[in-house]
DNA sequence: TTGTATGCGTTATCAA
DNA sequence: TTGATAACGCATACAA
């Protein structure tokens, strides 16, 4: 009933020592035919299975990883950590995720717990990798740590897309179709390095194709999941003809938006977005992004992770590859400017376009 | 530095026992306030951190929580999760979590490795919880087990929304509509309770309408990813005026397939689907569904559980509240036919199912 | 081929 | 108020 079975009632049912019943159980040692028996029907009869809490205490290896990331909720890191559980499948090692609701503290104190667990490696979405005392702790221990997402640092190998390439592809694409005022739209954008650097590759190309600086705009929770304050916001910028949107789901949600302003998508108003969650396909619209392969990120991730393990010192591997796909909701500017006959409730002026225009 | 720092370090450094380092560092016992503060510095200096291994060891407590899903990509169980942990935030408890990828087999095995790492309880949802071994294995081990999302099962408790009555409420809407020829479309129909549940209840009620039987659907994995593939199932069918789906990806997949076909939802197809998912109200026709809040369902889950492991013995809670979100998939059906409801041979009902039916 | 004894990190017991 | 020690479950060095 509540009595946990120990290698040890396994050897007093087979009449011998430990150490023997050990060495049978793990196929570890010499031990006569008899004896063998006797220790695995002992086994087999009392229910026995061995305690990792025994086997990580002797042998200093939990085989456990960690892993966090921020939040479980959005398919793109659920689908990372799905890629991390399978490569590490067979491998022995065992997961312990966490996540950190996008909370730099929650962030630390996470990692602080995976390592008292004594995991043998960590695989890590960080809020703010740069200046984690966690992470450093981490390394000062010795626990491997591979990340996923992060762009190269420091000293830690990641599992990661080009960002910015990727974005500098969004806005090579608006310029070629012929838009020429665009917006980047970003929850969390000041947390999240990913963000940042869709923010900063778009931009640069824009600059590179002289348009001008890509409106800013950084939602709160509340204003990406409520179509009406989103609709708000969108009807006072400059009447941008293309948006990129640092993942898809605002990507959706801004179309919900532009439904609400009279404003057709695409003619009104492009949207492309990142990530290339599944859902986009389905849509009414197709929903033109940045398609990564998060599955894949976890996997490198930990495969990396499990090299580290093995021993071997690994390099950083190149970035993921990325593809734009394209969908429906991408298209060229309805008409050239300057006469936009465009219905929606909008309050620029001409003059206002250009004075508005700033990087943030 | 590959040392691991242990309380034996830091009660050398403090020039002390460990059984005081423990006491002050627990708090959990006399100490003077010259060996305190020593203690104390002496831990913070060698970056102490008490291991989980060697306290489980002796408390035969581990402080984690087992979790086992079917999916994390689903983000039905992600939010579940995201629940799970929600609850157990402050408990000290710590998730471990496992995905099964709903295969059975896995499933057990998981669970298994589980109880081998001596987690204090287990939070599941299973693919066949009626039958499993493992689940045998943790009762008679002693660890406390709750369930999520299945319906009421022998002797453990879940948190679970009615699945039947919930399907019951969809046709009794359709019904109401004046909809007569309806269908049932499900993924992994024979390996989940709950899309039997669903399908059950929906069949009673239209037996109570006085409702032709539902087609029943079943889809492998690539019907239900493939719009032409499951176009053609649609287009096979006896022209059912209204769908329930199992699941809400499944409602949104059968609305593109229809479009391909030519169909206009809702005016040739009203769809109905299940969970609720935040992205059904983001889309350009709104989803109609059965909204359940799977986060709540985990937190409750948690809760559950948490009571067990404190001691006291909590009953089954009652099923969890689910409401019918309107959306605009649904309406009344176009037109009204002559030979309504009662002609053509329809494609039969599995007959099979008719053991699992419940009585309404 | 086998069994005994030791140590892993912690806490509880108990004697000082 | 302290500290030495046993115990937890396991693997292993070593002795038999």
């Amino acid at each position: 009933m509540k009595t946990k079975v120990t290698i040890k009632d396994v050897a007093r049912e087979a009449g011998c020592g430990v150490a023997t019943a050990s060495r049978v159980l793990n196929k570890s040692g010499p031990a006569s035919a008899g004896v063998r028996v006797r220790v695995e029907t002992a086994a087999r009869d009392l229910g026995f299975s061995f305690s990792a809490i025994g086997r990580a205490l002797q042998s200093s290896r939990t085989m456990t990883i960690g892993c966090l990331v921020p939040s479980l909720a959005n398919p793109v890191f659920a689908e990372a950590v799905q890629g991390v559980q399978q490569a590490l499948a067979g491998s022995g090692y065992h997961l312990l995720i966490t996540s950190s609701n996008y909370d730099g503290a929650a962030d630390n104190d996470a990692i602080a717990t995976l390592l008292a667990r004594e995991v043998d490696g960590l695989i890590l979405t960080m809020v703010a990798p740069e200046e984690s005392p966690a992470l450093n702790a981490a390394r000062l221990r010795g626990t491997p740590v591979s990340l996923m997402f992060h762009d190269p640092l420091d000293g830690f190998l990641t599992a990661h897309v080009d960002n910015f390439a990727a974005a500098r592809e969004v806005a090579q694409r608006f310029w070629a179709l012929g838009h020429r005022r665009t917006a980047f739209l970003a929850l969390r954008f000041a947390s999240s390095d990913r963000s940042r650097n869709r923010y900063a590759g778009f931009h640069a190309e824009c600059r590179a194709r002289g348009l001008p600086d890509p409106a800013l705009i950084e939602l709160s929770e509340a204003e990406a999941n409520t179509p009406e304050l989103l609709a708000r916001i969108l009807a006072s910028l400059n009447g941008p003809t293309a948006l990129f949107a640092s993942n898809d789901f605002l990507a959706i949600a801004v179309q919900k938006a532009a439904r609400l302003l009279g404003w057709q998508v695409p003619r009104d108003l492009s949207i492309v977005g990142f990530d290339g969650i599944e859902i986009g396909r389905l849509l009414d619209i197709p929903l033109a992004t940045i398609e990564t392969s998060p599955e894949i990120m976890g996997h490198q991730a930990a495969r990396t992770l499990l090299d580290m393990l093995r021993g071997s010192t690994p390099v950083q591997p190149p970035p993921l590859p990325f593809s734009f796909r394209a969908g429906a909701t991408l298209a060229a500017p309805r008409a050239e400017r300057p006469d936009d006959g465009r219905v929606a409730p909008r309050p620029p002026s001409v003059h206002s376009l250009k004075s508005h225009l700033k990087q943030g």
